[in-house]
DNA sequence: AAAGGGTGTTCAACTAGATTAACAAGATCA
DNA sequence: TGATCTTGTTAATCTAGTTGAACACCCTTT
């Protein structure tokens, strides 16, 4: 089935009888963007934590000067949300948009508390997932203040294998917050270095 | 009582009788520590979740070169702890050191466990904090890409006004991923501009 | 076949911020 | 009382990373 990905993924943090499944079938949506369409967009509420099944995702913003500065990039079984403005059901700040076709499952904020009730469980699943995301923004700031950028650039590579074939080296460039320039000179270092 | 700092807080996010207040309390330790002792130690396993009752601390690392790298500063109502040790039960990484006297209660791992069980709730609650501190590492990461040295320290003197007066300064810059050589000629600039 | 957009590279000039070192002013303590 | 430690400042030099422009290499689209 469609939302099997999204039990699976759950299933690694708490058990899910079926029929909790199929209660949680009933809280989602199934969505399908197009590449290049947005998921969220600056200035709107984001209403929806959308969980990607298939396909690939920026989450970035435009700054005074028209900049656009990616914070995240999200691939298979990753989240795609602003969930600042998910939470806070203020404008957000960012836009998530489609690199390839998406297929994901989007949980609303009412479709999620209604969840938190009939399945308690999902309140530890979702607070085991703020944690560990938590974490890793953690070391990510850490990262960024202690490692030069080549570094850094090697800590992705290693931690999202994947994703590098299928995004474009500038949107990386701005993950790590340097300049396509530099990562292109970062990469011919290292081509050298072997 | 001691606890009614910690109990005002959790109160902030859930609804709590006295009769859980009490669950809580049997379940905490309260602890003195003196200005300058560890709080966690980098290479031990952060057993405790800290919540600051009175003082004030700091959570840094030592990188390869001896250098201190502060991630966080911590006053009343904060928590301090190293959590990616904390759920992986793996060493620190981090150092959380007193800056000041501090009062602290602890919740050990156990007792956090147990806690979600007898009081569901604090599952929500601690899904609320991780939610939020998310969100704001998330945020941070994003201005250190996106803004100069100068407005993010503006920034930071909006957001924590009082840690100013309390921490030196050294720390802040490091804390704001600079030199403090590089904060003193930032601040002498804020001053002639008024 | 040509024209155009999206992507990656190279190179020179530039700048934000690091580094090193020297000095001043309070603390702290014998 | 002086001595040492901690903290903050200033200034010179240095470097990691930026900016901007030019060029090459695909893809599409017409």
């Amino acid at each position: 089935m469609e939302l099997e990905s999204l039990f699976n993924y759950i299933k690694k943090f708490i058990t899910l009888s079926d029929a909790e499944c199929d209660v949680i079938a009933d809280h989602v949506k199934l969505r399908d963007y197009l590449k290049h369409q947005f998921i969220v967009q600056q200035g709107d509420v984001c209403k929806y934590e959308s969980f990607i099944v298939s396909g690939c995702a920026k989450t970035f913003f435009l700054d005074t000067e028209g900049n656009e500065h990616v914070v995240s990039l999200a691939i298979e079984n990753w989240w795609a949300a602003d969930l600042g403005s998910f939470i806070s059901r203020e404008p957000s700040d960012y836009n998530v948009q489609c690199l390839e076709n998406c297929r994901v499952v989007q949980f609303s904020y009412e479709a999620l508390e209604q969840l938190y009730e009939k399945i308690p469980q999902m309140e530890r699943f979702f607070r085991l997932i703020m944690q560990n995301a938590y974490v890793a923004a953690q070391k990510r700031v850490l990262r960024n203040h202690s490692l030069p950028a080549k570094e850094r650039y090697l800590i992705f590579r290693k931690q999202y294998p994947n994703i590098e074939q299928r995004v474009p080296q500038y949107l990386i460039a701005s993950y790590l917050g340097i300049t396509k320039q530099f990562l292109s000179k970062i990469r011919a270092e290292i081509i050298l270095e072997g």
